[in-house]
DNA sequence: TGTACATCAGTGAACGCGCGTTCACTGATGTAC
DNA sequence: TGTACATCAGTGAACGCGCGTTCACTGATGTAC
């Protein structure tokens, strides 16, 4: 409760301290409030109270910001994925991780875009080097898939689920699904089941 | 064979004749050639070899020829998924629509992105209206979907059916899913199946 | 504990760029008489 | 068939804009002695 407690964060002094940091949130911010045509690395540092050129101490160019924004990005997805993983029950914990995925992409479209932009490079195959991506941050959503069905079609169910559940948030992030926060948990009920069954 | 014939297409008037379509065609090029980012007013002016002006007494605005360009994209989506309905047995049917629906999407990826772009608009329902838009465009695929599952559940398939192929073609887009052209043809079987004896 | 100095993290002015769009225009076409 | 004139479809120069990025700089910090 001392000043000195305080004053890193609410004195504003010429070192920022965390800029880096400071700098991807107020890109969360941007992204989250004015889509992703506003995300400048002029607005970011307008953001974050600095000028406009400070960013290049810490991010090479622009591009470098947007990856580091992705990947944050990525790991609050990954998080809230793996918290809804809380039913005892395969199928049930896995209709959950589905309707997260969606309600996720459903609170933050621009992020959720700029998540899954298209790569410029992108080799294909989910990579296992455990880099943060979409594909191997998936343990959680693999492993609940692979409960529930043969291991030959384990693979298989895989991409078929993932590819279901993240069309649904793509359509219904272009207004094409009707009431989709409503329906979510239907549609992934029922694919589970045939899943499940087959 | 007359000169007359050629004369249409390969004399340079003043006045061009269909600038409109030619415009639409340019952009579709651009598209094709150099990606979203390389598709500009200006550009697809001079591929149309017009100045940046002209496209003005044809389209109210950037957006607008943006529109067109998307609905033409829409409608060489549809037909090709159409003729992909080739096949007597329904699934099958099925199976070929959802290879097609993933094929022209790595085809056209530039496209398939600006057709499903986020809308502004997006009232949220898929549109009864006869309006060319992807939700009732569809209609050889809602009506072979129906085909292979109880009445009761069409709606539900058909969501499930689409949500699969749209985000299999998303991630494909993004290099997330292995060799895809490769992989759908089964991915699609294997959802067909569940979804037919569910 | 004090001081010199290298290094780090920021500033602020300026640039070149290509864009969408405006403006006032001009050449070509079609139609009424 | 000829002509006058309105309308249509293009031109070309110019604008303002915000962007990413460069440049040379300066204030703050940390460390060796």
């Amino acid at each position: 409760m001392t000043e000195d407690v305080y004053s890193v964060d609410t004195t504003r002094t010429y070192h920022h301290g965390d800029l880096r940091r400071a700098l991807i949130d107020a890109g969360l911010e941007v992204l989250g409030e004015r889509g992703a045509d506003a995300l400048t690395l002029r607005e970011v540092a307008r953001r974050a109270g600095v000028s406009a050129m400070a960013p290049y101490r810490h991010f090479a160019d622009k591009a470098a910001l947007l990856a580091s924004i992705a990947e944050r990005g990525l790991e609050m997805f990954f998080a809230v994925i793996a918290e809804a993983d809380g039913a005892t029950d395969p199928r049930r914990a896995l209709v959950q991780q589905g309707v997260a995925y969606v309600e996720f992409a459903l609170d933050h479209p621009a992020l959720f875009g700029l998540m899954f932009g298209h790569k410029p490079a992108g080799p294909g195959l989910p990579a296992d080097d455990g880099a943060v991506t979409p594909a191997n941050g998936f343990v959680t959503f693999r492993r609940r898939v692979s409960t529930i069905v043969p291991p030959d079609q384990a693979e298989q169910a895989l991409f078929t689920a993932w590819s279901f559940v993240h069309g649904f948030a793509a359509l219904a992030l272009d207004g094409r699904i009707p009431d989709p926060r409503r329906t979510i948990r239907g549609a992934a009920e029922f694919l589970v089941e045939r899943m499940a069954q087959g």
